[in-house]
DNA sequence: CGCTTAATTGACACCAGTCAATACCCGTGG
DNA sequence: CCACGGGTATTGACTGGTGTCAATTAAGCG
C-alpha cells in the first residue's frame, strides 16, 4: 500500500492500493473508516474447507469500517487497483455528528450496502449460476467501466478477476467460463477478450437475471454522485478520465483489468 | 391484527397480529417503526418461478421499518404468533435525537440484523443444507424456546414452520426433513415431536454447522437484554412466562408452535 | 369418522462442482 | 526472433447432492 500523502480537499490520508492487499482483519481492533476513491474493495470470509466467499463489494464513493469489528475469517481486500482515504473513526464520528447532510449521505450510501447484501442473498438463494451471472453483468454496466458503442452494442470492461465474480456469486471459475461462451453462443455478448464483453442484448441479459425495473441497491450511474461525501473527500469531478480510458483500452484491443 | 390498544409502559400502539398477517408491503409507503415484543417476524420475497424466499427473521427486541422503503416484491408478516408495538417514524426519529442510549441500542441492534444477513449469505453460498441446518437449529437456541433437562440434553421448540425454515435456508421442505431425520439416526438430535427437537449433541451440532467460537449476530440469550429500547416498550421482566409454557408443551406433548 | 393440512418417504433426473488436461496470454532471457 | 515458464482461462468427463414430483402417513378439527 502506497501512501499519497495528504491531498488538498481530501479528508483523512490517502492511499494507493494493491490488487489483493488486505485494509481491514479480524484479528486486529480497526481505528478507521475507508473512503473508497476509485477501484472496488471486497468483503471475503475463508469458509472451513479453504474456500474464500465474497460477502459483498465496496464501490467507489462508499465507506466500510465504521460499523463494526469483522468477525471470523472475514477481511477487506482490494479486488481492483484502488484509491482510498483514511478517515480516523473518532474523527469522522465528530464529523457525522457536525454535519446533517453528511450524515444522510451516509445513511443511504450504507442503505446502499445492505440492499445490495440483501439482493446477493436472494440471488445466491434463488437464481441459478447462470441467472446470477446474467444479472450480476447487467448490474455490472452501472459501475462498472461501461461505454456506449455507435451501433447499439455496449462495451463492459469487467475490473474483477474471475475468481473473484466466482466467489462472490457462490460457484466456480469454471461455471463462470462455460456460462459467457454459452451466452455468447446465444448471441446475447460478445467476449471481446476475458475482461471485456460487449453486450449485445442487453433485454434479454436483464430477462435472464431476473432483474426488474428497480434498482436493486446498485448506484445508479458508472460515475458516484455529487454527494456531500464525495465533496469532502474532494472527489468530484474526478472521474472524468475512466470512460475515455476504457474507449483507448478497447479499441486498442488491451486489457485495462488486471488479469 | 388485532388492536390491545394503549399499554402502560408501552410506547406506541400495541397489536397483537397473527401467524402470515403482513405488515409491511411493497406497494404501499411505510410511516411506522415496529417493535417486536414477543414472536418472529420475517422479510421476504417472492421469486420469479412463485418460489418465496426468506431473507430474514426479525427477532424479539428487534425494530423493523426504519431503514426503507421495500422494493420489489418484498413483505415483513408474521412467522409466528407476535406482539409488536408501531411507533410513527417521525415520533422514533425525535425519540432518536434525544435519547442517546437510545440511538446507541438502536444501532447496536441494527448491527445484529446485519450480522445475521451476513452470515446468511455465507452460509447459503457456502454451507451445505445440511450444514445450513445445523447451524440454524445450533443458533436458534439462543432466540427460541430452549429447556435444559436434567439428562443433560435440552429441548428446543421451533416456532417455525417447515416451509419457513426452508424458504430461509434456501432449500425444500422435503430436505429438512430427511436432514433431521439423519440428524435424529446418528444420535445428535431426538425429535420429540415436529416441533420440539431434543439436542443430544451440541457439539456436533455446532461442528456440523461450522459454527466457531463467536456469536454470528444472533442474540446471547433467549431473552432479551434489558436494553433502553425493551425498557422504552416495557418489555423488561415481561418474559418470565415463556420457558414455562415450553416446559408444559413438550411434558404434554402437545405443540406450542403453530403446525 | 371424514376432511384438510402438514410431514414424511421414495424414485428419478439433472445441474453444477471436482478433477484433470489443454489452450492462451505475456513476460523474460537466451 | 524464438523458447520457455507462470499464470489465467477454457474445455471435457464424471459424479453426487439436491430439487422435483408423486405417493403415503400422521395429525388436527369439526
Amino acid at each position: 500500500m502506497r501512501c499519497a500523502g495528504k491531498l488538498h480537499g481530501c479528508l483523512g490520508r490517502r492511499f494507493d492500493i494493491e490488487p489483493d492487499s488486505e485494509i481491514i482483519s479480524d484479528d486486529s481492533p480497526n481505528r478507521h473508516v475507508w473512503f473508497v476513491r476509485s477501484g472496488v474493495l471486497r468483503l471475503q470470509r475463508y469458509g472451513y474447507n479453504g474456500r474464500r466467499q465474497v460477502l459483498s463489494l465496496i464501490l467507489p464513493g462508499e465507506t466500510i469500517g465504521y460499523e463494526s469489528e469483522l468477525r471470523d475469517g472475514m477481511s477487506v481486500e482490494a479486488a481492483t487497483s484502488c484509491s482510498v482515504c483514511r478517515i480516523d473513526k473518532r474523527e469522522f464520528d465528530q464529523m457525522l455528528d457536525r454535519d446533517g447532510d453528511l450524515r444522510k449521505d451516509f445513511l443511504r450510501q450504507q442503505q446502499n450496502q445492505l440492499d445490495r447484501l440483501l439482493w446477493l442473498t436472494w440471488s445466491i438463494g434463488g437464481l441459478r449460476p447462470d441467472e446470477r451471472f446474467s444479472a450480476f453483468l447487467a448490474l455490472a454496466c452501472r459501475f462498472m467501466p461501461f461505454q456506449a458503442q455507435p451501433d447499439g452494442s455496449s462495451i463492459l470492461s469487467m475490473q474483477l478477476s474471475r475468481p473473484d465474480i466466482a466467489d462472490l456469486l457462490s460457484t466456480t471459475v469454471e461455471t463462470i467460463s462455460r456460462i459467457t461462451h454459452r451466452l455468447a453462443r446465444t448471441g446475447i455478448i460478445e467476449i471481446v477478450d476475458p475482461a471485456n464483453f460487449r453486450i449485445l442484448d442487453m433485454k434479454k441479459l436483464c430477462r435472464l437475471g431476473r432483474i426488474g425495473s428497480d434498482l436493486e441497491g446498485f448506484p445508479k450511474g458508472p460515475d458516484p454522485l455529487n454527494t456531500r461525501l464525495n465533496v469532502l473527500m474532494g472527489l468530484v469531478g474526478d472521474q472524468a478520465g475512466r470512460v475515455s480510458r476504457v474507449m483507448t483500452a478497447v479499441n486498442e484491443r488491451r486489457r485495462v483489468a488486471p488479469y
